[in-house]
DNA sequence: TTTTTAGTTCTTTACTTGCAGAACTAAAAA
DNA sequence: TTTTTAGTTCTGCAAGTAAAGAACTAAAAA
């Protein structure tokens, strides 16, 4: 069982919600934010599980949706069966960078609706035109600043 | 009830689920996919209703969602009840803009996380102050790409 | 005044989700 | 060989959602 202060369970309560609007399970949003928040970088299955009074499968699958998305990592100890997770910060920036480019098919969707438009809409697809430009010239300029940060 | 070609209701259907990855129903997606992509740029709440094969509470309510978030806007006609509904491409940058400057209240939290870690895990700490570092930065670096575009 | 129009709201149903609890498994320890 | 450990997978349920259909409503038309 680890120990918080009263803080750390606020925190870990409103930080989860956060993830939970960022598309994590209740459970996953709370395992992620006690890794993140909790004294010991270090945590076990069971330290989690009783930590939080979530059930095995709850425990295991919120774990595996994290490591797969590279949230979490473990580490193991030699003649100790058990996992250590823990927090992976260094993931942000390349999940922004994701974020971003993604945009791209979303972007290529619109070109090709405007290349199937009816040429006699004229000011709605300028303004079609105008999005698809944009959307190109943000993705582009943010990658930079992300790469910029790199270079620092 | 509108003509669509082949072409087009593959479009709406292809729109359609991108939006629902974004968060919508699957009949507010198709409603904002019609709107985006169909040749006539004003329709009816029974045109809608009628080519998308909704029932009118389900037209009703995406309608609704879609015009609270600003994603569709109406006008009327004189001497017309109907309302004329049509896709709003101008609110994008204004939602790109928003996303995020919401990305601060994320920060915010992440700072206050750092505030209340114990400084035994220096190295953990010193990789969460850099997060957050990074991601004002980034949000004010993001910010000025869409202020400089609008002034092109 | 009654009927029609243009929707909105309520009710019900089909489906999905998140999780607990129990059964299971594979490796290590006893 | 049996038992324990460290989880994973399966089953079932409670709660939540999306949408159909029907009942309703407010304004305009007849």
């Amino acid at each position: 069982m680890i120990q918080l202060t009263e803080k750390q369970k606020e925190l870990i309560e409103s930080f989860g919600v956060l993830q939970e609007q960022m598309g994590l399970t209740p459970a996953a949003a709370r395992v992620n934010s006690l890794l993140t928040i909790a004294d010991e970088n270090e945590i076990t299955f069971d330290e989690i599980r009783e930590t939080l009074n979530l059930s095995k499968s709850a425990t295991s699958n919120a774990l595996n949706v994290l490591l797969t998305m590279e949230n979490i990592g473990y580490k193991t100890k030699s003649g100790d069966r058990k996992r250590y997770f823990f927090s992976k910060l260094d993931q942000w920036k390349g999940k922004f960078k994701k974020d971003i480019i993604g945009l791209n098919g979303y972007n290529e969707l619109l070109k090709e609706i405007l290349k199937n438009r009816t040429p006699k809409t004229k000011e709605y697809n300028d303004k079609l035109n105008e999005l698809t430009e944009f959307m190109e010239y943000f993705i582009t300029e943010s990658v930079k600043i992300i790469d910029n940060w790199s270079k620092k």
